[in-house]
DNA sequence: GTAGTGGAAATTGGATCCAATACACAATAT
DNA sequence: ATATTGTGTATTGGATCCAATTTCCACTAC
C-alpha cells in the first residue's frame, strides 16, 4: 500500500435509507415538519428518487425513536406530545444532564472550555432566531463532551430530539433567549471554576426553568385554542 | 352499535414485522441469541414463513434500539457490550431508577405494594434460575409503576434490555441471588414505610452493587480468556 | 333529507425479482 | 512457494409487482 491517493471510504457512504432517515429526522427536529403532518411513502420516495423500500425502513426507524407514529394501513404521522409528556421530558433531561455535566466538569479540558465559550458567545450574539436552537445545543453538548459516558449522551440526544421543536417555541416566543444567555454564562463560569456541583445545579435549574416557561406558554396557548 | 358480541380488535393484531421484532428482541434479551451471533435474513424469513421484507423491518428496528449491529452488505449481528459499556449502563440505571422509585413510593398504593411483595416472595423462593431474571424485573417494575413517568420507565426498560443477558450471569454465576433477596427485602420495607429517600438510596446501592459484582466477574473471566 | 351501501381511488404491507457487494477458493503468474 | 487475480456462491439492498385495507364519494332506500 505505497499508493498515495486522496481516498474516500466508499464502504462508509450512507445508504439511501440512511439519507432519508437523517433528512426526515432533521426536518422533524428542526420543526419544518409539524406535529401531526402525515408522511406519504410514495411522496417521499419520489422526492429522493428511490422506491418506497428505503423510505419504509427510514419510517420504521423513526417510529422506533418515537418521532413518528404509524397506524396499520393508515400511514405515518409526526408524533405530537402532550404538555404533560413535554414536561416529563424536561424533567428527565434535568436529571440526566445535571449528572452528565457534573462528571464532565470534573475532568474538563481547557480546549473544551474555550470551545464552549465560543458557542456561548455565538449564541448570545446571533440575531437569526433560526440558529438559536443549534447553537444552544452545541454549547451544552460541548460542555458535556468530557463526561466519558457515551450512552448517557446518546439518551439525552434522543430525548432532546423529541422536544426540540417545542424548545424552539420557548426560546423564540417567550423571550427565553434573554434568560438563556444569562444562565449559559453562569453555567460556563461554574465550569471554568471546575465547580462540578454548581454546574450541575445550574444546569438543572436552567432546564426546569425552560420547562416552566414553555408549559406556561403552551397552557395559555391551549386555553386560547 | 347495540350489538353484543365478543369482539377482538383486528386492527390491533400484530403485523408479521412486529411478531418477528418481538421474537428476536426476546431471544436477544433472554440470552438464547448470544453476543455476536449473526442473523441471516433468509433464515429468519423461512422460520416465520414470510419473505425477507418484514424481517428487514424488524432488524432495522432492532438496530435502532441498539440490540443488533449491521454492516452494509454483511449482515446483522447481536450487539455486544464492552465491560466499560456495561458499567455505564448500570450507572445510568442507578441514576434513573433511584429517581423513579422515589417518585413512585411517594404515591404508591397498597395494591401495588402487595403485588410487589408477591413478586419478591416468588423471586426468593424460585428454584429455577431461568425464571430469576423475569421475576426480578417484575418486582422492580411493580415498585416503579406508580411514578407517573412513562417516558422514564420506557428509557429504563430499553437500558435493561441491553444488559439483561449480562445481568443473568451476575445472578446465576456470582451468587448474586442471595444478595438480591436481601436487598429486595430492604427496598420493599422502605417502600412499605413510604420512605421514598430510603427506597431510592437502596435501589441505587442495589444496582451499583450488582454492577460491581458483574464487572469483577467479567474482568476475571476476560483475564482467563 | 338522511342513513346506509357499493365501489373506485389511494395507500400501505408483503412477495418476488434483480443488481451490487462480500467471501471463499481455485487458477495463474512471477 | 507466494502473492495476485479471477470466478462462483451466498447474501444483502433496492425495484417492481401484487394483495389487502382504508377513504371518499356517489348512489340508493326509506
Amino acid at each position: 500500500m505505497d499508493l498515495k491517493l486522496k481516498t474516500t471510504d466508499l464502504g462508509a457512504m450512507p445508504s439511501p435509507a440512511e439519507v432519508i432517515f437523517d433528512a426526515l429526522r432533521e426536518a422533524i427536529v428542526e420543526g419544518s415538519l409539524q406535529d401531526g403532518a402525515t408522511l406519504r411513502q410514495d411522496h417521499i420516495a419520489r422526492m429522493f428518487n428511490v422506491s418506497r423500500i428505503p423510505v419504509r425502513e427510514a419510517l420504521a426507524r423513526l417510529e422506533e425513536q418515537g418521532l413518528v407514529t404509524t397506524q396499520r394501513h393508515k400511514g405515518a404521522v409526526v408524533s405530537s406530545l402532550s404538555i404533560e409528556e413535554i414536561a416529563e421530558m424536561f424533567e428527565f433531561r434535568s436529571l440526566v444532564e445535571s449528572e452528565v455535566i457534573r462528571q464532565s466538569v470534573s475532568n474538563i479540558t481547557d480546549a473544551t472550555l474555550a470551545e464552549a465559550k465560543a458557542f456561548a458567545d455565538a449564541f448570545a450574539s446571533e440575531p437569526d432566531s433560526g440558529r438559536w436552537a443549534a447553537l444552544n445545543r452545541l454549547f451544552h453538548y460541548t460542555l458535556y463532551r468530557d463526561c466519558g459516558r457515551p450512552y448517557h449522551l446518546q439518551v439525552v440526544s434522543k430525548a432532546l430530539d423529541k422536544i426540540a421543536r417545542y424548545l424552539r417555541a420557548q426560546l423564540v416566543l417567550t423571550h427565553g433567549i434573554e434568560r438563556a444567555r444569562r444562565e449559559h454564562a453562569g453555567i460556563l463560569r461554574a465550569a471554568m471554576a471546575r465547580d462540578a456541583a454548581a454546574a450541575a445545579e445550574l444546569t438543572r435549574a436552567h432546564i426546569l426553568g425552560a420547562s416552566r416557561s414553555l408549559t406556561e406558554f403552551l397552557e395559555a396557548d391551549r386555553a386560547r385554542g
